[in-house]
Parts: C-alpha cells; sequence; structure tokens
RNA sequence: GGGCGAUUAGCUCAGCGGGAGAGCGCCUCGUUGACAUCGAGGAGGUCACUGGUUCAAUCCCAGUAUCGCCCA
C-alpha cells in the first residue's frame, strides 16, 4: 500500500544513487549504439568550482535535464557532459582567504608551486560541492566523463590551442591599457568589469598657456590625479573659444612639462569646459586620441595603483585618493583651482574585488578576436546555429561585430601558465613544453640559451571556450569526438553570450571546422518574486536547496520549467512550488486509488482495444497529450510541455476519469471492470512517464512501487519509452465524454447556485432530449446519478412546475424541487443567464450584420459566427421558456 | 546616448488577429474509502494610454506614459 503522500527526503536519494550505480546516465551503452541510436549531446555550462547552487544554476540545470531525460526515452544515445571550471580569480581567492583566517604565510611568501598544491588539496575537499548539489537537483549527467578546466587532457588542449595561434598569428603580445585591478593584482576582462554610477566631483583647472603671461585653458576632470600623466590637452576644432590656440602649448602645472593643445572630434564643446586633458597611458579614450596624436604614455601608477617615479618626487608613493587630495590642494594653493562643480559619472568596479578598476598600460597576451569571430559570425547567419528564442541572436551579434582584441593572461597563479618562454633579452619562445621551448631556442641561436617561462596564466574563459570539444577528448581523435561533436544544444541564460557562447563559436569553428552546436537555448534569469535581481547584498536570495529540503527537488523542477517562458524572466514565489508539490501529491494519490481498486497493468492490454467510452476517451486523451507534450519540448517550450502535463494528469485524469470510473471498478460488469482496471494502470503508466522528465524522482518512485504486482518491468522509469501513439482518438467517445462532463457541470452548478444541499439526491427530468441524448443517457445514467447526486433521471415532454432549469444543447434539463425552491433567486439566476447570452447575441449580430464581414472573412469564420448565434439563440429560447414558467408558477 | 523587453484578475504569470486563461489568494458549500498537500461551485479583468492598419485588434504598426535589463 502507498503512504498517503510521497516523501521526497525519504527516496530521492536513494534513487539518485540507483540511476548513477546502475550506469543509466552513462553514454555509450552498447545495447543502444548496436540498436543505431542516433547520439544527442549537451555540454553543462561548467560552474564555477567555488561555486554553490543558486537558482540560475537550478533553472539552467532543470531544463537541461528535461531534455536530457526526454531524449534518453526517447531510445537516443544521450551524452550529458558534466564538469566544473577552475575560476582562477574566484578560486585563487577563496584560498588567500583561507591562509589568511588560519594565520597562514600569503602566497607570495609561500611560493607558487606551494600555493598551487594548496589549491588542489583545497579542490579534492571542497571542490565538488556544486556537483553534489547538481546530483540533489535529479540532473542525469554522465558523471563518469566529468572533467576540470584544469586536468591533463584540458590543459593539453589549451596548450595546443594556444601554440596553434600564437604560430598563425592569432596570439599576440602587446602593450595595451587593460582594466587593471589594483587589489588582485591582475588584468580582468571588459566583462568581468561592472559600471557604476557615482556621485563625484568635476575639478577645473587652469592650464597657463606657454608664452602668454596670465592666459589659461580650463581643463576639466574627474581625476585630478591622473593629471600629472597628462601628455596634452584637446579641444574640438570648432570650438570658437580655442580656435587659436591649437598648437600652443602648455605648461602642465606641479610638473612643468610643455604639452601641446590639439584638435580632437573628442573634446566636446558642450561638456565642461569644452577643453579636456588628455592621459593616454589612464583612460580608454584618451589612449584612442594619444595614438590619433602621437603623444606620449605616461603611465604613473603602479600595480598598487600607487604613484611611481614618473610624477614629481613629492607625489611618489601615494595612494592614488591621497595623490587627489594633494594634487587638488596644491593647484588650489597655486591659484589654478578654476572650480569644483558636484558631478555624476560611472566607475568602473571590479566584480571580483569590488576595486575601482584602474585603465593601466602593460604588457599583456591578446587573442585575435575580430579574425575569429568573422566565421563564428558567418554561422549564425547562415543559421548553422540558431538561437532560441531567435531575437538573443541580435545580442550575439551586436557583441561579436564590435569585438575587442581579448587580453587573455591574469597576472595569477591559479590557472593555466602561459606556455611562453623567454630569453634574457626578452626573445619570445612559444610552445607545447619547456622542452620544445629549449629546443626552438636551439635552433634560432646555435648553442644552448637560458629560459624563463612566462609567470601568468590564461583567462579561464580560454579554457572554457575549448569545453565542447575538450571534454571530449581533443586534440586526440576520440571515438566520443566523432560521434559526440557537434554538441546538440546549449542551455544558458543570457548573461553569458558573450563570456561564453561567443568564445565556444570562435574557438569550435577554428579547430574544429563546425560549430559546437546547432542551438543555442537562452533562458531567462531568474527573480526572486517581485522581479528584483537575486542578490546577497539585497538579501532576496532563494536557496534552491532550501525548497529541495522542504518541498523536494520535483516540485522546485516542475515549477522552474512551468515558469520558464522564453524570453521571460522568471520570478519566483514559494506558493507556486508549493502548487507542484501538490500536483505531485495528486499523482501520487490517483496511483493510490489505482492501487486500491486492483487496476493492474496486463501484458496484452491494447490501447486501441478498449470498449467502454469511457475508456476509449482517456486512451485518446493519452495520445493527444503525449503529442503536445513532444511537441512543446522540441521547440523548447518548457512552460507550455509543463502545463499540458499538469491539466493531463489533474483535470483530465484525476477529477474526470478517476471519478467517471469509480462506477465501473465498483460494478457488477466484469468485463467492463477488467478493461477499466487495466486502461487506469496504463494511463497511469503513461502518465507517470510523461512526467518523468518534469520530476524524476516522485515517478521513479511510482514506477518502482506499480511494478510490484502484475506485468514485471523491462527497466527502469529513466530509461522506459517514451509515449508515442497513434489512432487512439475516438471523436465518437470524446462528444460523449465531453457531454457526459458538461451535463455533470451543470447540475452541480445550479445546485451549489441555489443552495441545494450538497447531499440532498434530486431527480434530473430531461426535455426535449434527442435520440443521441437518450442512448447516451441510458448509458451513463448510473455514472450521472453518482456525479452529480441525482436520485434518477427521465425523460419527460415536460417538465414539473418549480423546477430548477438549465441547458444542455437540444435539451432542458430540469431539478424539480418545487418546495425548496427560491422562485426569485431562480428568476434572478436564469435573468443573468439570458443577460450574457444577450450579450455574446449583440456582439455577433454586429459582426454578421456588417456587410464587409460577410464579404471579407473567411466561410468558416462566417459559419462558425451564425453557429454560434444559433446556439446562443436557442439557449436564450429555453430559458425564456423556463423563466416564463416560472412566473406563471409564481 | 544606443539596443532589447515588459505593462492582461488582488498577487505571480500564460495567451498573442475572430468565443479573456492558469496557479496562489478570496467567498460559499463539502470529509461520499485516492487525495483537506483535497473536492464542488463562485466572485473578480473598458488585456497601460492615444492613434492607425483590418471585415475583425488584448494580439499587428506608430506614438505616449511607466517600469526593467543590456551596452556605451
Amino acid at each position: 500500500m502507498l503512504e498517503k503522500t510521497f516523501r521526497p527526503q525519504d527516496v530521492e536519494e536513494r534513487l539518485y544513487k540507483t540511476w548513477e550505480s546502475s550506469g543509466a546516465f552513462k553514454a555509450g551503452d552498447p545495447k543502444r549504439v548496436e540498436a543505431g541510436a542516433a547520439p544527442y549531446t549537451i555540454v553543462i555550462p561548467p560552474p564555477n568550482v567555488t561555486g554553490s547552487l543558486h537558482m540560475g544554476h537550478a533553472l539552467n540545470n532543470t531544463l537541461q535535464d528535461i531534455l536530457v531525460r526526454f531524449e534518453r526515452m526517447r531510445g537516443k544515445d544521450v551524452l550529458w557532459q558534466p564538469g566544473t571550471d577552475h575560476a582562477g580569480i574566484a578560486t585563487q581567492m577563496v584560498v588567500e582567504r583561507q591562509l589568511a583566517e588560519e594565520g597562514n604565510i600569503g602566497r607570495r611568501d609561500m611560493g607558487r608551486e606551494a600555493f598551487v598544491e594548496r589549491i588542489w588539496k583545497w579542490k579534492e575537499e571542497s571542490g565538488g560541492t556544486i556537483t553534489t548539489q547538481l546530483r540533489r537537483l535529479g540532473a542525469s549527467c554522465d558523471w563518469s566523463r566529468e572533467r576540470f578546466t584544469m586536468d591533463e587532457g584540458l590543459s593539453k588542449a589549451v596548450q595546443k590551442v594556444f601554440v596553434q595561434l600564437h604560430k598563425e598569428g592569432l596570439i599576440y603580445k602587446d602593450k595595451r591599457l587593460v582594466n587593471w585591478d589594483p587589489t588582485l593584482g591582475t588584468a580582468i576582462s571588459d566583462l568581468e568589469v561592472e559600471q557604476k554610477e557615482v556621485q563625484g566631483s568635476l575639478w577645473h583647472f587652469r592650464y597657463p598657456i606657454e608664452g602668454e603671461e596670465g592666459r589659461y585653458i580650463v581643463v576639466a576632470t574627474t581625476r585630478p590625479e591622473t593629471m600629472l600623466g597628462d601628455t596634452a590637452v584637446a579641444v574640438n576644432a570648432d570650438d570658437e573659444r580655442y580656435k587659436d590656440l591649437i598648437g600652443k602649448n602648455v605648461v602642465l602645472p606641479l610638473v612643468g612639462r610643455l604639452i601641446p593643445i590639439v584638435a580632437d572630434e573628442h573634446a566636446d564643446p558642450e561638456q565642461g569646459s569644452g577643453a579636456v586633458k588628455i592621459t593616454p597611458a589612464h583612460d580608454f579614450n584618451d589612449f584612442e586620441v594619444g595614438r590619433r596624436h602621437d603623444l606620449p604614455k605616461i603611465n604613473i601608477l603602479d600595480a598598487k595603483a600607487c604613484l611611481n617615479d614618473e610624477v614629481p618626487e613629492k607625489y611618489r608613493g601615494m595612494d592614488r585618493y591621497v595623490a587627489r587630495k594633494a594634487i587638488v590642494a596644491d593647484l588650489d594653493a597655486l591659484g589654478l583651482l578654476d572650480k569644483i562643480d558636484d558631478h555624476t559619472l560611472m566607475v568602473p568596479y571590479g566584480d571580483r574585488s569590488n576595486d575601482v578598476i584602474e585603465p593601466w598600460l602593460t604588457d599583456q597576451w591578446y587573442v585575435d578576436a575580430p579574425t575569429l569571430a568573422k566565421p563564428a559570425i558567418e554561422a549564425v547567419e547562415r543559421g548553422q546555429t540558431q538561437f532560441v528564442p531567435k531575437t538573443w541572436d541580435k545580442t550575439y551579434f551586436e557583441w561579436m561585430r564590435n569585438i575587442q582584441p581579448w587580453c587573455i593572461s591574469r597576472q595569477l597563479w591559479w590557472g593555466h601558465q602561459i606556455p611562453a618562454w623567454y630569453t634574457p633579452d626578452g626573445e619570445i619562445f612559444v610552445a607545447h613544453d619547456e622542452e620544445e621551448a629549449y629546443q626552438l631556442a636551439r635552433a634560432k641561436h646555435g648553442q644552448n640559451v637560458e629560459l624563463t617561462r612566462d609567470e601568468d596564466v590564461l583567462d579561464t574563459w580560454f579554457s572554457s571556450g575549448l569545453w565542447p570539444f575538450s571534454t571530449l577528448g581533443w586534440p586526440d581523435e576520440t571515438p566520443e569526438l566523432a560521434r559526440h561533436y557537434k554538441t546538440d544544444v546549449l542551455v544558458t541564460a543570457f548573461d553569458i553570450i558573450f563570456f561564453w557562447v561567443a568564445r565556444m563559436m570562435m574557438m569550435g569553428l577554428h579547430f574544429m571546422k563546425d560549430v559546437p552546436f546547432h542551438t543555442v537555448y537562452v533562458h531567462a534569469l531568474v527573480r526572486d518574486e517581485h522581479g528584483a535581481k537575486m542578490s546577497k547584498s539585497k538579501g532576496n536570495v532563494v536557496d534552491p536547496l532550501g525548497l529541495i529540503d522542504e518541498y523536494g527537488a520535483d516540485a522546485l523542477r516542475f515549477t522552474l520549467a512551468a515558469m520558464a517562458a522564453q524570453g521571460r524572466d522568471v520570478k519566483l514565489s514559494t506558493s507556486r512550488v508549493e502548487g507542484y508539490r501538490n500536483f505531485g501529491t495528486k499523482l501520487w494519490n490517483a496511483a493510490r486509488f489505482c492501487e486500491m481498486n486492483e487496476c493492474v497493468r496486463t501484458a496484452d492490454f491494447d490501447a486501441s482495444k478498449v470498449e467502454q467510452t469511457l475508456n476509449q476517451w482517456i486512451v485518446g486523451e493519452v495520445q493527444k497529450t503525449a503529442d503536445k507534450i513532444t511537441e512543446e519540448i522540441e521547440g523548447y517550450r518548457f512552460n507550455e510541455a509543463a502545463n499540458a502535463t499538469y491539466r493531463f494528469i489533474w483535470n483530465i485524469f484525476c477529477d474526470w476519469y478517476v471519478e467517471l470510473a469509480k462506477p465501473l471498478l465498483q460494478g457488477d460488469d466484469e468485463a467492463a471492470k477488467a478493461e477499466t482496471r487495466a486502461t487506469a494502470a496504463w494511463v497511469l503508466d503513461q502518465a507517470t512517464t510523461l512526467l518523468h522528465p518534469f520530476m524524476p524522482f516522485l515517478t521513479e518512485e511510482l514506477w518502482q512501487k506499480t511494478g510490484e504486482v502484475g506485468t514485471p518491468r523491462a527497466a527502469m522509469l529513466m530509461l522506459s519509452e517514451w509515449p508515442r501513439h497513434t489512432g487512439l482518438v475516438d471523436a465518437k467517445a470524446e462528444a460523449e465524454m465531453d457531454w457526459v462532463i458538461r451535463l455533470i457541470t451543470e447540475v452541480r452548478s445550479v445546485r451549489a447556485e441555489m443552495n441545494v444541499p450538497a447531499g440532498a439526491k434530486v431527480p434530473l427530468i430531461l426535455k426535449g432530449a434527442n435520440a443521441a441524448t437518450e442512448e447516451r443517457l441510458a448509458r451513463h445514467d448510473g455514472l450521472l446519478c453518482r456525479m452529480a447526486r441525482l436520485s434518477n433521471i427521465s425523460i419527460s415532454a415536460e417538465l414539473p412546475e418549480g423546477s430548477l432549469q438549465f441547458v444542455i444543447d437540444e435539451a432542458t434539463g430540469g431539478l424539480p424541487i418545487a418546495d425548496v425552491i427560491d422562485l426569485s433567486a431562480e428568476k434572478e439566476r436564469l435573468q443573468k443567464a439570458m443577460a450574457k447570452l444577450d450579450g455574446e447575441i449583440k456582439k455577433i449580430d454586429g459582426k454578421l450584420g456588417n456587410e464587409k464581414f460577410i464579404s471579407k472573412a473567411p466561410q468558416a469564420v462566417i459559419n462558425e459566427q451564425r453557429e454560434r448565434k444559433a446556439t446562443a439563440e436557442a439557449e436564450k429560447a429555453k430559458l425564456a421558456d423556463a423563466l416564463a414558467k416560472l412566473q406563471a408558477a409564481g
């Protein structure tokens, strides 16, 4: 006997272990492959090894798991490739913090080797958090193939890619401005910089013009300290105020350097004073101005954002903000401070350190992204890779067409160390390993040369960009690579299109000569129930594990799927999760009902051969639902698929089929009873199967429990066959059951509205029923009496006085309860119903009376409107008749 | 400043050219052996606003307002 409710806590872990240990998650099952199963492949967006499961992961992986379980049940050879990335900065920060907490020596004192060893140790102990959490969600990844971006194989891939791209001139070293994080002491990518609005000041300084005593040009700046690195002042060529100054010099205050006044479009006459100071080494715009005018670039900051030896002695070693104050004060003292305005500006912050980022001039390695982007753009233009929903291709194109050289070096220790070696003279040898580097150097110089390896490591995204093929074994030509590349679909949130999708496209096309996936499904971001982005600082983070603990993984998964409408954010509310937990319970209890009524699966059951109308109807509903769910999952419309499943199980199977089956199951017709038992068991199986991708735990548990009797199960549910049917829809049965349901609903509605006591059994009399209705009535008499709480049903030419009346198709139904009837209430009810029909008739008349409608609308639409009008009028006439009788009586 | 999107029942959201939907909440009734994590019934909406296209607009187009997000 099943328990009254499904208890996720008791079964989730056990079932997951059963699945995993049975090898059901593994790709390449020999039986499937031999049977010619097509491969189906998804690579997981590798979560951060330091990460823990948040709602975004939960949504992302639920959707992947739905696809993967669905395809596996359809017989495909599924590989869901899991793993994590090494998250250079984040991981290094975690371990450094740990060292500090333990009062240990810092990484610098520890030395590189010991520190990296320490991180590996941390990874072994704590790096599995998120993969454990993914298991709790029910993710059916092939864990036997789990990969890590720092694995030996993946590292080999990284080296090969670096060396080859370098050879091809697509990786090069350059001195450019980078986003420098002074706290972390490394360059970071544009995408890791967050622009924040800050209230600051706009300082206006007077720069004296050379040779024109007492004449100044006023420049405005938000960053006074950078003035020590100024190498020009720019004005707009059209600005009348400054035209005569172009070509002259100013004497840079505090420094004394002569710097030119240049004409450049960057200077906006409307902004500030119209003249801007140019600091090419510390501002991205100024860098470009400097390039246009061939200005020197004077770097005045060190790696910690303190002033270096390029500035007057007084300021050397000062922190950037200390220097700012000092410089403003000094200029003020010299009478060169014109004014200070309040000013709102955008300031770049590092998303990891939350420190203000400095544009800083350094030597870094770059990937020639603009060149690699070209084929990646074309592939999407040609439709080799498609975005779903399509509109995201705009974002992709926008980014890819404006892509900048990608700075890939990071001044960290945790990551893939750049395979470049330097001679003492700074000559570079890029090689797969040290030995090869020495060979290259020897070959070039004819003798042994001392080499030192580049200290820096590569951006984490450099290795995750290779993920769709490095995880399959590349650069080795493995069978998995041949079979599973290109992969099928990448499932991701839009915020990662730039970070990751773009990079995989570029790398995949360059090294595999094919796109990494044919589809990119972009899902929404999960927000809190009011639509705010979840963030720790706002305190509105909903922990998916907490929800799993409380409601079970199935409920959470179903909620996420049901709310994952394309192109919308997911606003998660707990009441929704609770509702879907209840939904699971509902199916569970339907199974319990089946169990109690000995609805046992039979080996020879053939859904196309059932004879009871009720059973004919429900097997047709199964077919329609299975088709619908299949179609919706194929189209990545997870919410539609989830809702179709929900409606079938709750509103069709539980609300109606189970109820309507009761008389049969408890009746005396043994043949009908046997058929209904077998049908119910079959439908329950089908429902369980269709729900499995969404609620794997509850369904698998049910599958096991219901498998204890009847025909033995051939397989676990997760490896069972996905429903696919034809020929089960019977139009006659459909119409008949529709009528039964409507009749019951009508009676119930009238009873409730007119306060007929729920327990009272009343007779039903039908007037004007045609032969078909009489036939239906006869067939379902017991059923109707039970469901509508009727004492008996009869057919008559007239209804007794004082009947409650309603219309069902051609017939009028009457509940003769003259003794309890409230005449005025009944009149009111009938009048209300008539008024509603009147409204509808009027609306339809409006259309039908319109000549243009008749001449231009499709005939089918016109016919439909006519039919609707006729139906409404007929119903109204019957109600009018009822009302007249009532008035005559009362 | 550029781009994208949203505005539908009290709340959270589907729908998207011809009959306004769901879940939760609310009201009434109900423990009849699957289920109170339930059942039956019900109330509640000029589908943001203004124009336009169309025989027909919640749905398409333009504009307005409000609110998001991304990029500079």
